[in-house]
DNA sequence: TGTACATCAGTGAACGCGCGTTCACTGATGTAC
DNA sequence: TGTACATCAGTGAACGCGCGTTCACTGATGTAC
């Protein structure tokens, strides 16, 4: 790569962690200014235009980023699952070690998931359902899990990723301090548990109600 | 109530409620502005601080609006179980009717749990906190749930409120059409019995992992 | 290798706009007598 | 009941500010010969 393509991308990805710190300093992606994000990133106002269109470029740019991040942290609980033959617990906690490891990512991905940028709304629902047909794939090839036909696998699996991703805020935001003195990683585990037991009793879905 | 008062009661409703129909239009609570809030509900930009200090004050007040609409919506959910001996099926369509009986609420809420004023968040929080403790009492008093202990029922509680949070928006929102061809009624009906079901198999909090 | 030209990341001035907030005001409603 | 004064919801002008975006520019890097 040339010098002066090396360059831009360096400045490229300043854009992108300057944005990543904003949001993990409390602000809302949809708040954060163009003008905000090229100074924290030392470049003028106008220099952001040879990056990306608009802020919410940049803001599918992080979805991108975002989402390189998630399949790793579930590259790494397949493998342990695979060659190690790990437990849910196991699964859980090497979950909770790549979201701390990715940090600004899981917390841009736990606020904006209901933020205020359409596109990046959009990019994240993406992500999310992507996710829990890979799961739901996944599960079916577990022996576990075969009492289970392809739809009952789809909502088990959609559950398990709306209650991780509806659990992100708890984990990673100082905000959501917990009252019950339980710390948010056994609440977790736990509440997964449940939907486990609830899957493993399951038989069948129930009919549609009149 | 003096006609004075009864004009201003007026006026402060016409705020609240032309930014529930912005939120509901599309707006993300955080990028509405007091004059467009202003103009909306039929008055000068100044005339805003005869009625609230700011924007996040008329968030706040939007929150208290919203607990009282999710009361009310518990309120027929534990009338249909204590007098009429409903099922759970019965219990969330009787949910369902009343989320979109008070859809812009109930939308203000999916949308802003996560939003981006920092006191609507926190008002948000506090309610879901407090459902979720009263649920876990409303629990302890069903004879279905007395293998459950104190600690068991506030996790089974807070992940069933966390569910119920986090399949808001795909209940309300336009945008969440669903690709599985299931309708999310039907879908929340069946995760929640996932839960349940779980609950029913309960044999005690795991032991913490080392 | 050296030279002449092209590319393009980053600059800096300038623009019009909507914002929150201040202030002095108006005039209908409320109150004291 | 009538009058004189007080209250206060809503008005309208004005402010300074940060915003996104345009434009012509500079000067280091890249390329053709």
């Amino acid at each position: 790569m040339s010098v002066r393509a090396e360059q831009k991308r360096q400045t490229r990805q300043a854009l992108l962690d300057a944005t990543l710190q904003l949001v993990a300093s409390g602000k809302a992606f949809g708040s954060i200014s163009l003008r905000e994000v090229a100074k924290a990133a030392g470049i003028v106002p106008t220099g952001f235009y040879r990056h990306f269109d608009d802020i919410d470029s940049l803001g599918l740019a992080l979805v991108r980023e975002v989402g390189e991040a998630f399949r790793g942290a579930i590259r790494l609980v397949r493998h342990n699952e695979l060659e190690l033959g790990g437990l849910t617990d196991a699964s859980v906690r090497i979950f909770l070690d790549a979201v701390q490891t990715d940090r600004p990512h899981f917390l841009f991905l736990a606020r904006e998931q209901y933020g205020s940028s359409a596109r990046v709304r959009q990019g994240l629902r993406a992500l999310r359902s992507d996710i829990g047909s890979d799961l739901a794939t996944d599960l079916a090839s577990m022996p576990r899990w075969q009492h289970l036909d392809r739809p009952a696998l789809e909502m088990l699996a959609d559950l398990v990723v709306k209650t991780v991703f509806a659990t992100l805020p708890e984990l990673l935001d100082p905000e959501y301090a917990d009252a019950t003195g339980m710390s948010p990683a056994q609440k977790i585990r736990q509440q997964l548990r449940f939907i486990f037991l609830g899957g493993k009793h399951w038989a069948g879905l129930a009919p549609i109600a009149p």
